[in-house]
RNA sequence: GUGGUUGUAGCUCAGUUGGUUAGAGCAUCAGAUUGUGGUUCUGAGGGUCGAGGGUUCGAAACCCUUCAAUCACCCCA
């Protein structure tokens, strides 16, 4: 006998657990529609050549490769160290996210797409990560991303999409954090040291967790010089309201042209007049995001603070990411819902409905042959009105039958026994409340459940 | 890839410097209740103490190995 079990960091998910996961996913799903999205689905594999080398050294490491099927030990034996190995054995990859097979889409597809081409696309992506609290190796990304257009209009849409849907599902206390990535081009240009924007960035980033000693310490190691870390540090330090903030970062980068752009940008998706948000975006200088692809604005989701799950969603503009695919020119901006982690934090904070977790809501009682042929025609009847209605399977003890509707948390239950039979009544009884009434089969019908 | 913590009933966990037959709560099943669940009472079933090896008269406990879970780092949703 062999023990059962699933793979690292993957989980099965219960019917309780899918309907809540639905709720999420519909809220999602409803938003991106009414924004105008259109809905894409890629394979869950992509051939290896287009996903290597898209996200960085340790995107690479972490991709599942799929192994060839066939006679491959031939060819395992010619390779002379690891990357001839997995080249040699393995030409596809699970799918790591969903924006590169979407630039790839894009790409197979421009003849036949309008631009600008707005998509979304809910599914799973595989990240052969070590798992820890909140990070799984199989989970779902919801991404909606516009090509082919420029226009910061939809930084403002995309934010707005972010408000919405987090606000519908209740959620209260989140963080919108926006930055742009000119703006950390320029401080590097600033300094004089663009080769090492990566560095710089990566490092700042983590000011809230290692702190401004931690970052200088960690910008030493990467090779920055006390004055380029004075610079930095005086960035690190601007405060205040989104207009004083921006006001700080003009006068300090202002030798960088880049780095205006992006001020300016920053400000337009701000102060646009377009929108007003129930969360107010809030500009973070040490914003950086890992993907190397963002050139524009960069935009995370904080869960609120009290949940400790930190980044539930994220997203940016990206100048070129068809040009890798040989379609240079077309700019494209998205954001991502990390459904998994806004699960979590909503089961956190007991933010799920009561009717995100119902399926039936009506058991007939099984009270013997006579019984259950009246309850089976009813039965039909409901549910061709729509309404979720169930037999209990065999004829059992009340007791039991009633303790199986508890359990299941089906709210109301139907007695046909013989005196409902015998007066061409039925009894409805609702689990909540306790309360039982008589009432007519036309009734019935017509029941608000 | 690096480091820490934890593995005892379906679940959450007790278990004395190593000492007789390994316990509790919840859950399950049966009964109290032959037309009424969620409360209560009574009873029952359920364990290769993660696995393998070692120390010992004796191991759930101590040592080694291994597997798994989990948390943190790196990185990320």
């Amino acid at each position: 006998m062999i023990k059962p079990g699933i793979p690292k960091g993957t989980r099965d998910f219960g019917p309780v657990v899918v309907r809540k996961r639905n709720y999420i996913f519909q809220t999602i799903r409803e938003t991106f529609e009414v924004f105008g999205f259109q809905p894409l689905e890629t394979p869950a594999m992509e051939n290896l050549s287009t996903l290597t080398g898209k996200y960085g050294e340790e995107g690479d490491k972490l991709m599942f490769k799929v192994l060839n099927n066939g006679e491959i030990y031939n060819e395992a034996h010619q390779a002379k160290d690891n990357k001839e190995l997995v080249s040699a054995i393995t030409e596809k990859a699970l799918r790591y996210d969903l924006t590169i097979p979407f630039a790839r889409y894009v790409v197979m597809n421009q003849h036949e797409l309008a631009l600008p081409f707005k998509r979304f696309q809910m599914q799973p992506v595989w990240r052969a990560d070590r798992p820890q609290k909140g990070r799984y190796r199989e989970f779902y990304q919801c991404d909606a991303d516009v090509v082919g257009s420029n226009s910061l209009l939809n930084e403002v849409e995309l934010l707005l999409i972010y408000d919405t849907v987090l606000t519908k599902l209740g959620l209260q206390g989140y963080e919108l954090r926006i930055n742009n990535r000119k703006i950390l081009f320029g401080l590097a240009e600033v300094i004089g040291k663009t080769e090492l924007l990566t560095d710089i960035t990566i490092s700042i980033d983590k000011l809230d967790k290692i702190g401004a000693d931690g970052v200088r310490k960690e910008l030493q190691e990467r090779g920055l010089t006390g004055a380029d870390i004075d610079t930095i540090e005086k960035f690190l330090a601007i405060d205040g309201s989104s207009e004083e903030k921006l006001a700080q970062l003009k006068e300090l980068l202002q030798s960088s042209s880049t780095a205006l752009k992006g001020i300016e940008e920053l400000s337009f998706v701000l102060n646009s007049g377009y929108a007003t948000f129930h969360t107010t975006p809030i500009i973070d200088v040490t914003l950086a995001r890992g993907l190397n692809y963002y050139t524009g604005m960069i935009v995370e989701v904080k869960a609120p603070a009290t949940v400790k799950m930190g980044s539930i969603g994220g997203g940016g503009r990206y100048d070129d990411l068809t040009g890798l695919f040989g379609l240079p020119g077309i700019s494209g901006v998205g954001i991502s819902f990390g459904v998994d982690r806004i699960y979590d934090v909503l089961e956190e904070l007991k933010l799920f409905p009561q009717t995100a977790q119902q399926s039936t809501k009506v058991l007939f009682l099984n009270l013997g042959e006579a019984s259950s042929r009246a309850a089976f025609s009813y039965m039909m009847q409901l549910r061709q009105l729509g309404v979720a209605a169930e037999l209990f399977h065999e004829p059992a003890k009340m007791d039991k039958q009633m303790k199986y509707a508890d359990k299941r948390a089906i709210p109301y239950v139907i007695i046909l026994g013989e005196s409902e039979l015998q007066d061409n009544l039925v009894s409805v009884k609702n689990l909540a409340t306790g309360q039982q009434e008589k009432i007519s089969g036309a009734e019935l019908i017509s029941y608000a459940f």
